[in-house]
RNA sequence: GCCCUUGUAGCUCAGCGGUAGAGCACUCCCUUGGUAAGGGAGAGGUCUCGGGUUCAAGUCCCGACGAGGGCACCA
């Protein structure tokens, strides 16, 4: 007799085991109809399977996240439905639900063009409204290879080869199609009508290059049409803050043919650089760094010994000279070590922080080259920390706020921090490794943050905690980092003089706050949608003529804002105030100034904001004081709006 | 690097076998206009590059390079 509790706390007692879709039907109709899967004590079932314990119960409908990802998950069968109804000799790899929707992956000797995606799509809404049952079918090990072997699956039969033979295997009936899977599924495909087929591409199976690459069909489903169209709609205005796009329209830097992957700055985006690579060396004056410059190409010894031509030659560009070749630095670290071997160095010097705005090259794969975010040539805010081992704690935790203050002042509220662990490739004992994660995670419980880990993502030679944002389509971006190196030091023959006079290898702190300045004005592009706040606005004012009476006047007030600092513009073209208008507040210009005959006579100027604030008439003195106040706000406080730019 | 898509004027795009198009931007002229586009005229293209098919190729085919979306990679 179970005992079944709702989450209102009600308590049904049964006489025989007893469905979700039973309960659900007890409570009502619309339930009843509603009812996609249950969740019983915490596990997601589906909506037949019998419950013959006492039990506490949710039924589960589209309205809760977890049945749209059951939706799905159920939208997944449906590709492989309609794709061997279409393709009979396609074979099924996996189908799982990602954020916002799901995809197949299919091996199929043709490839799959976006006219069979159409019709694939077709093929399933007319599979949909036929309200089908799927049916669930819990089966053994061997029946599941043999059902599987009849319809030459050999994914599949891949799959089931790792489930441990006791365990029994799933199998859902969408008709005629057969697919195994922990479940649950939706009991109809009534619960299925929200979704698009959104785009296919090559995935290596297992994720793995060595292997063949199947092709993946994506889609995108949802629980009501309403939130579908809500989805595509944020996807159309994420388009719109594409960094590549307003780098562009508002001309920050291009990219050519002749240079993949490398940036050609242009004097606005250039000016955005500048602003923050000040801003950068003044937090790392404030905080005991010391910066210097290192050479670009470095002969390739010195990677031999660092470790870094053995796991990464194919990826550095090199070049020759008098019979030696030589890599164009890939990173800093080498050379840093470099500076620091020169002279002896006692325990008192330390910690030794030594940072470069170095620019690296790295040869990326062409396929990962994205705009700003991930390029062949870049400059890290970088700087390595020398230390003892008894430093790291304290030095870690100091780095962890400084990230979080410089993140605080460009107003990033949503910060993902990982800790990547050792990989399979490494140097360093394990012991050493034992250390250094452990160094890093107490750091980061100490803090208390929110963090979790990425087993096997670390570097070669040490763990890494990485601080990553997103961008406008939520893909996540490693911007800083702060990693524990007991590895190179010791290679590149760093050493200090212990209280004891003994000689000792520092540990090395690799770390940066920006990470590349390219990913990172990249990320400010969108976050900010090209409205920078205005201290990093590489136009600050504009100033404005409405005739030409007013040419003169103007050339003062621009050549005053210019001489105390600020960036100003002029604009006294043949052109009415409004087209100028109108064109600084698109190039999103914080402040244009008005200038006519009355302010002429005045002595004032008249502001307008680019959120199209009209301040009134202002002295120049007191319109500074405004500008001021806005530029030492930072973007911390600054009114940012980032849905309602025009 | 791999798979799919893609490359036409400064920008956004149309044209898809028969002598290269539009809007915006640009240049010149008129206009001197008070808070998001005043009017007119003009200039501008080896249609990414290299092969091929064809009487004829931006247009079809092959290759290279670049770009976009994924996958893999990311010191």
């Amino acid at each position: 007799m179970p005992v079944i509790t709702l989450p209102d706390g009600t308590k049904k007692t049964y006489s025989e085991p007893v469905s979700i879709a039973q309960i659900a039907s007890s409570i009502g109709e619309r339930l009843a109809s509603a009812a996609i899967a249950g969740e019983v004590n915490g596990k997601l079932i589906d909506t037949c399977i019998p419950i013959n314990y006492d039990a506490e119960v949710t039924i589960i409908t589209s309205k809760d996240s977890k049945g749209i990802d059951i939706i799905r998950h159920s939208f997944a069968h449906l590709v492989g439905h309609a794709v061997k109804q279409l393709y009979p000799s396609a074979k099924m790899a996996i189908g799982p639900t990602i954020e916002n929707g799901f995809y197949y992956d299919i091996a199929y000797k043709d490839t799959f063009t976006p006219a069979d995606i159409e019709q694939i799509e077709k093929r399933i809404k007319e599979l949909i409204i036929q309200n089908y049952d799927v049916e669930v079918e819990v089966v053994t090990k061997e029946d599941a290879i043999r059902t599987f072997q009849n319809r030459e699956e050999p994914y599949k039969l891949q799959i089931i080869d790792e489930i441990a033979s006791n365990e029994p295997i799933k199998l859902y009936r969408h008709q005629e199609y057969v697919d195994m899977c922990r479940g649950p599924h939706v009991p109809n495909t009534k619960h299925l009508r929200a979704f698009s087929l959104t785009k296919v591409s090559g995935a290596y199976w297992r994720g793995d290059s060595n292997n063949e690459m199947l092709q993946r069909i994506y889609g995108t489903a949802w629980g009501s049409t309403k939130e579908l169209k809500i989805y595509i709609n944020r996807l159309k205005e994420a388009e719109k803050r594409d960094h590549r796009k307003l780098g562009k329209r508002h001309e920050l830097f291009h990219i050519q043919e002749e240079s993949p992957g490398m940036i050609f700055w242009h004097p606005k985006g250039w000016s955005i650089y500048q602003v923050l690579e000040k801003y950068i060396r003044d937090i790392l004056i404030k905080n005991d760094y010391q910066e210097i410059k290192t050479p670009q190409a470095v002969d390739r010894s010195l990677w031999e010994k660092s470790g870094h031509w053995d796991k990464f030659k194919e990826d550095m560009f090199t070049t020759n000279s008098e019979n030696r070749e030589y890599a164009i630095k890939p990173m800093n670290c080498p050379c840093h070590i470099q500076v620091f071997n020169q002279g002896l160095k006692s325990y008192r010097d330390l910690p030794i922080r030594l940072a470069e705005f170095g620019s690296c090259h790295r040869n990326e794969p062409s396929g990962a080259l994205h705009g700003l975010m991930r390029v062949r040539n870049f400059v890290q805010d970088d700087a390595h920390i020398f230390c003892t081992e008894e430093q790291i704690q304290d030095e870690v935790a100091n780095f962890i706020d400084l990230v979080f203050e410089v993140y605080k002042a460009f107003g990033f509220e949503s910060i993902i921090i990982k800790l990547s662990t050792r990989p399979e490739n490494r140097v360093g004992s394990d012991d050493i490794w034992d250390k250094s994660e452990k160094a890093l995670e107490e750091a980061l419980n100490i803090k208390q943050l929110d963090w979790s880990f990425l087993p096997g993502e670390g570097a070669f030679y040490g763990p890494k905690i990485e601080f990553s944002l997103k961008d406008c389509l939520d893909r996540v971006w490693q911007c800083g980092t702060i990693q524990v190196d007991f590895s190179m030091p010791g290679r590149l023959g760093a050493s200090y003089i212990d209280e004891k006079s003994l000689r000792k290898e520092p540990v090395m702190l690799h770390r940066a706050i920006l990470g590349s300045f390219e990913r990172f004005i990249g990320i400010l592009i969108e976050e900010y949608e090209g409205k920078f706040p205005v201290w990093l606005s590489p136009i600050q004012v504009i100033v404005m003529a409405i005739t030409d009476r007013n040419i003169d006047y103007c050339r003062n007030i621009y050549k005053s804002l210019s001489e105390q600092g600020y960036r100003a513009e002029l604009d006294i073209r043949n052109e009415k105030i409004g087209y100028k208008i109108r064109e600084h507040t698109l190039q999103r210009i914080p402040y244009l100034l008005i200038i006519g005959d009355k302010e002429q006579e005045n002595n004032t100027i008249s502001v307008r904001t680019r959120e199209g604030n009209d301040l009134g008439t202002k002295t120049i003195k007191d319109f500074i004081l405004i500008l001021n106040a806005s530029i030492s706000k930072k973007a911390a406080e600054f009114d940012i709006d980032k849905n309602k730019a025009r």
